[in-house]
DNA sequence: ACCAGATGAGAAAACCTTTTCTCATTGAAA
DNA sequence: TTTCAATGAGAAAAGGTTTTCTCATCTGGT
C-alpha cells in the first residue's frame, strides 16, 4: 500500500535556512553576511549587528559539510574499536568523548569486532567522510585491531590496544598497578601473599607477576607459584581450594589478576570458614564497579584509569590534528589503588 | 621549545586524490570522469574503463563531504544515549550500528549523561553536521534524556528511552517478559511463587508485577506482597531474610526483578542450606550475562533481546530517512526466556 | 550533397561557506 | 578644487562532486 494515513509519520524535511537565506533578508551580500557572523571584515556596526539579529531570528546555523570542504578540516574523528559489550573499552571512550566534546569534535563510533573485512569499511568510511584522526582502542593491549592503520596520511592514536612501531599509544601501566598492590598488602603486614591470575597468554598476566614477585623479593617474602587460570570467579574458587586444600600454612593474602577471580575468591574462602579480611586479605584488578562492591566484604582492588587514559588520547589526538609534534611511543599511565574493605584497610573516610 | 626532533611525530597530510586529478590524468573532463565512475551518461566504454582504470590506479576516493552537500543527505546518523557505563544501552548501541553499517551510514555517538546542556550541545553539533537522523536511547526506559527533539525536521527514533507523543519508539515488552518468566515456574510446578523487585520509582517494576500477579491469578496460585526495594545483590540478600525468616510456608520460587537481585537470592539461600533449584526456583531479568553465568547455579533469567531492539530501531531510521511512511507509536517487542539450570530445568542440549 | 537523429563529451550550475581582492564613496588634507 | 587615505561592502574564487544542458561530430538515409 503506498497510501499514507493521517498517523502515518512522515518528515517534512525543512530546508534549513542558508547564508544565503540571512543576506537576502538582511538585504546585504552573502560575503558580508558571512563576514558579520564571523566578526572578521569592515563593516559599519550597524550592518553587523544586523545581520546578527537577522541571522538569529532566522535560526541560522551554518553547514558544517560546506564549512569542513573549505577548511579541509571536518571536526569529526573516529573511533575504532572492537570491545562493545566489553568492559574495557566503555570507560576509554567515555574519557575519549569527554575530552573531544569539549573542542567541538564529534566522535564515529565504529565497532569493528575482530573482522577485519569490517574493519576495513570502517576505516574506509572514515576516510571517505575526511575525519581529522582515528582512534583505535580495543579489549586487550596485546593485540592488534584487525584493521592496517599504518599510512592513512591522518593521524591515529593507540589507547589500550596493540600500537604499530613507532606510532603513539597509551595503555596502563600495569607493573606499576600491581606493584602498588601488593606494596598495599606487605604494608598491611601481610607476609604469605599468593597471586591469582588470568591465562598464561596475555601479557599483562606476566607484566604483573613479575611486578608481584618483584615487591615480595624486595621485602624479602616468600615467593609462590603464580597460579594462572581464567578470568573468572569460577577460577577462583578452584584456585582456594588448591591453596587452602593442603596442609601447610595457607597464605595470609591474596592478589587477584581481575575483580571477578577476586570475587570468586573471597566467596570460596567465605564458604570455607576463613574470613576476610581477618584472615586472608585480598585485592583485585580493575575496579569493576558491578563487581568490586557486591563482595562481601567490598573490594579492595586497583583502577587502571581508564577514563583518564582515555581523555589524554583524545587530547593527544587534536594535538596532532592542529600539526603539533608528539613524540612517539608507548606511555604508560598510572594506576590508583581504590581501598574498600576486603584488605583489613576500611577507608579513612568511614 | 619549537624545534623538531626527528623522532617527533608531525603528520604529513598528504592531498587526497581528486577528481579532477583523475580527469586530468585520463586526459578528460571532470563531468566525464564523475559519470564513467558513477556508471552514468553517455560514452564509449574504453573512455569508460580507461578513467576507472585511472581512478583506480590514484587510489580516488570520493569526497563524501562534497557529496553529502550536494545531496543534501550526509550518509550519518547521531546516537544520543544518557548511559555509557551501563548495561542497557550498549546492546541497543550494537544493534543500531550493525544495522546501519550495513547501509552505509556511519553513526556519531553522543553521550549527553544527564546534562541538559551538553545534550542541546550534542544537538546542535548533529544538525550543523547534517546528521540524517537521530536515535535517542537510554538506561531507562520512563525517563526523557535531558533534551528536546521533537521539531527539529529531521527523523527521530526512540529506542529504550521515553519518547516523545507521537514519536516512534521501540521498547521491550516487559509485561510479557515476565509473564514468560512466572509462566515458566508454574509449568515447573512450583506454587508459592514470589516477586523481589527494584524501586517503586520504576514503571517497569509496576508494569513486571503486574504480569506476575495475572499469571498467578490465572494460575489459581496464591498472589504474594510484591518485594520492591532496590536493583542491588544485597536487597537480595535481605528479601530473602525477610521470606524465608519466618514460620509460614516458604516459597518454593522467586521471580527476581533483575539479575543482581537473582544472584543476591541465590547466595543467600545457599548460605541458609536452601538448595536452588530443588527447594527454590529462581529467575532472573536482564540476561547480563557476567552475572547470569557465574551465578551457582547459573541463572534462568529472561532476555530483552536489546539488540534486535537497536537493529528493528536502525532500520526504521533508515525508512524515515527514505522518505517511506511510518506508523508513530510504541513498539513493544517481545522478552526471551533464557533457560540454564536456576529453576530445576536443564537446557534441553545439556 | 543534404538532413535527421544518434552519439560522445564538455561547460556550467548547484550545494554552502569563507576569504581575498576590488571598487566606489567619503572625509580630510593640501 | 585636487589628491590621498580610509572606509564600507560586494564580486569572485575556492573546496569536490553531480547533473543538466549544450554542442560538435558522425552515421545513415534520401
Amino acid at each position: 500500500m503506498t497510501d499514507i494515513t493521517d498517523s502515518e509519520i512522515r518528515i517534512a524535511r525543512r530546508r534549513p535556512v542558508t547564508l544565503r537565506d540571512v543576506a537576502l533578508e538582511a538585504g546585504v551580500s552573502v560575503a558580508t553576511a558571512s563576514k558579520a557572523l564571523n566578526d572578521q571584515g569592515r563593516m559599519t556596526a550597524e550592518t553587523r549587528t544586523r545581520i546578527q539579529e537577522t541571522a538569529r531570528r532566522l535560526g541560522f546555523r551554518p553547514n558544517s559539510l560546506a564549512q569542513s570542504l573549505l577548511r579541509q578540516r571536518s571536526f569529526t574523528v573516529g573511533l575504532l574499536t572492537n570491545d562493545t559489550y566489553g568492559r574495557f573499552s566503555l570507560p576509554v571512550m567515555a574519557g575519549i568523548s569527554d575530552a573531544l566534546v569539549d573542542n567541538g569534535v564529534s566522535v564515529f563510533l565504529c565497532n569493528v569486532e575482530d573482522d577485519s573485512r569490517l574493519g576495513q569499511l570502517h576505516v574506509d568510511a572514515m576516510l571517505d567522510k575526511r575525519v581529522d584522526g582515528i582512534i583505535a582502542t580495543g579489549k586487550r593491549v596485546d593485540r592488534h585491531l584487525p584493521v592496517d592503520l599504518a599510512q592513512l596520511g591522518i593521524p591515529v592514536i593507540y589507547a589500550f590496544t596493540q600500537p604499530d612501531p613507532g606510532s603513539i599509544a597509551f595503555v596502563s601501566d600495569d607493573e606499576q598497578g600491581a606493584q602498588l598492590a601488593v606494596e598495599h598488602l606487605v604494608g598491611l603486614g601481610r607476609r604469605r601473599i599468593v597471586h591469582v591470575t588470568g591465562p598464561d597468554t596475555f601479557t599483562v598476566v606476566h607484566q604483573r607477576a613479575a611486578a608481584y614477585q618483584a615487591v615480595l623479593r624486595a621485602a624479602g617474602l616468600p615467593l609462590y607459584d603464580v597460579l594462572m587460570g581464567r578470568w573468572s570467579e569460577a577460577w577462583g574458587h578452584e584456585a582456594v581450594a588448591r591453596l587452602f586444600g593442603g596442609d601447610g600454612p595457607a597464605p595470609d593474602a591474596v592478589f587477584c589478576g581481575n575483580d571477578q577471580i577476586a570475587r570468586g575468591v573471597i566467596d570460596a574462602l567465605r564458604e570455607r570458614g576463613i574470613r576476610v579480611p581477618e584472615d586472608v586479605g585480598v585485592i583485585g584488578f580493575d575496579n569493576w564497579e558491578i563487581v568490586a562492591s557486591a563482595s562481601r566484604p567490598p573490594l579492595t582492588t586497583v583502577d587502571m584509569n581508564l577514563v583518564a587514559l582515555g581523555r589524554e588520547a583524545g587530547l593527544t589526538l587534536l594535538s596532532l590534528v592542529d600539526g603539533k609534534p608528539v613524540e612517539p611511543g608507548i606511555r604508560k599511565l598510572p594506576c590508583r589503588l581504590v581501598v574498600r574493605q576486603s584488605c583489613g584497610h576500611p577507608p579513612p573516610d568511614g
